[in-house]
RNA sequence: GGGGAGGUUCCCGAGUGGUCAAAGGGGGCAGACUGUAAAUCUGUUGGCUACGCCUUCGAAGGUUCAAAUCCUUCUCUCCCCA
């Protein structure tokens, strides 16, 4: 089996491949150059958005060369796959900028440098550099015409566009999508597209397509779409994605997310998304009942270090372990929890419970505080409050400091000048 | 262009003149249980200067003592025909 490809399969990447003899044979004969691809809708990718990237990171650690293509050309228009709305669009600005955002956050799996010449050279490309100068009457003419619209009304994703309705910017996507692999190949000898599983038939549709225009056999190889054991989609929380930019989602959040994941899903997260050995993940996919905690701080640890680096990992850990040992807050460490900071002599006269809260991220409303309040999910610095009237004032500072905690798990910090 | 069906609180979805801040479900939040898990159970889920008041049912007007519910116009979505 072929050296990258190996690690991919073994790792859980592995869903379908258009012809895996031929690219494992491709793959053994030298560096192999592939691409995925990227849509710039955000300023920040959700970790839903890393699993190819992470299957890119070992194959380009084997030695081939990877593409990351940022759909600025069709984020244009929209990709209908697994979308039941069709996406608002953006302007070249915004996709640029986006661009630039992304990219820096592929860089912690994937080396752009170029400096390294024992692993594989990536580059990041923008397909609106090409799709942006089409001449529509020449792209019918010499692409248009291998497309059957049979064929793409019988694609499961299109199928389902159907219900609700799909405009014909969208409907062209694929045509879009299978030029970028052509031009990749042209441009750059890319041979292999991957993607998630739901770009199949996009993926299959570009083969064919560059084996038309430019008679070369090409490969596609598809992730599984990766969820949760328990049905939730991936990545996603109450308030939203679980995005990278630690500007939108915290480190010690993110670290909380992967921390409290189920344990059905922990063995097979450590595999996609850490670098660890097989052997070692082999060894935390052993651990039964309480013990599995331990495998889920390490992923934790390994993944938000990926992300945002060795240190605020540790950090997120050390937080972590103090805000749910015995000990409670005395340990917590400080620095990683959201704070506000009030006048001493506000504190004096006494402000009400409720206010207090409803000035925090913990509560939006002065009824959600009272609500918390009454329900016994409040504290400060330990001590449990439970009279909605009561005032807080100085006698419950510590270290000029008031801790709100609202439920178990969620802190707010109030410094008191 | 013609015809039809619709837009309800975070989401889905009841409600068709007062008993509606609006059923039910989902989700969320909190509590119990626990392993910072899952499942389960309980409470809660517009705002406020809070036994009352204010703002919500696509938007703006109107009818009425009283409208999410009736009328008018506008707007958006979907379906059928062209």
């Amino acid at each position: 089996m072929a050296k990258g490809l190996d690690t991919v399969i073994e790792r859980g990447f592995f869903k379908q491949c258009t012809n895996l003899e031929a690219l494992t044979q491709k793959m053994d004969e030298g560096p192999v150059t592939f691409y995925v691809g990227v849509d710039p809708t955000g300023s920040s990718l959700h970790v839903g958005h890393m699993v190819p990237f992470f299957a890119m990171h070992h194959l380009q650690k084997a030695g081939h060369n990877p593409i990351a293509v940022v759909g600025g050309g069709t984020s244009m228009i929209g990709d209908p796959s697994g979308k039941t709305e069709m996406r608002k669009m953006l302007t070249v600005e915004q996709i640029a900028y986006n661009a630039g955002c992304i990219k820096k956050q592929l860089s912690t799996v994937v080396d752009f440098s170029g400096d390294n010449t024992s692993i594989g050279k990536a580059i990041m490309v923008n397909n609106y550099d090409w799709l942006g100068s089409l001449n529509y009457l020449e792209f019918l003419r010499d692409v248009g015409k291998h497309f059957s619209v049979n064929r793409m009304l019988s694609f499961e994703s299109y199928k389902m566009r159907m219900e609700t309705g799909l405009s014909f910017i969208e409907f062209n996507y694929q045509l879009l999508q299978s030029y970028d692999f052509l031009t990749l190949y042209r441009d750059h000898g890319c041979t292999m597209q991957m993607g998630g599983d739901d770009q199949w038939g996009n993926i299959v549709a570009g083969i064919e397509l560059t084996r038309r225009m430019a008679g070369a056999e090409v490969y596609g190889l598809t992730f599984p779409l990766v969820t949760r054991s328990d049905g939730k989609k991936m990545g996603k929380t109450e308030k939203g994605a679980v995005f990278l930019d630690p500007e939108m989602f915290s480190p010690y959040e993110f670290y909380q997310y992967w921390r409290n994941v189920a344990d059905a899903d922990v063995g097979r997260f450590l595999k996609l998304f850490t670098f660890l050995p097989m052997e070692e993940i082999a060894e935390l996919e052993k651990l039964k009942d309480q013990e599995i905690n331990k495998a889920k701080e390490v992923l934790a640890y390994e993944y938000t270090s990926i992300v945002h680096g060795e240190e605020e990992a540790e950090k997120a850990k050390e937080a972590a372990k103090a805000a749910f040992s015995v000990q409670g807050s005395a340990a917590l460490d400080k620095s990683s929890i959201p704070s506000i900071t009030i006048d001493r002599t506000e504190l004096e006269s006494g402000i009400n419970v409720m206010d207090l809260y409803a000035r925090t991220a913990l509560c939006s409303s002065r009824g959600e505080a009272r609500r918390l309040v009454t329900q016994g999910g409040a504290s400060i610095n330990e001590v449990k409050i439970t009279d909605i009237n009561k005032s807080i004032d100085i006698s419950f500072l510590e270290d000029d400091e008031l801790l709100l905690k609202a439920g178990k798990k969620r802190y707010f910090r109030i410094i008191v000048e």
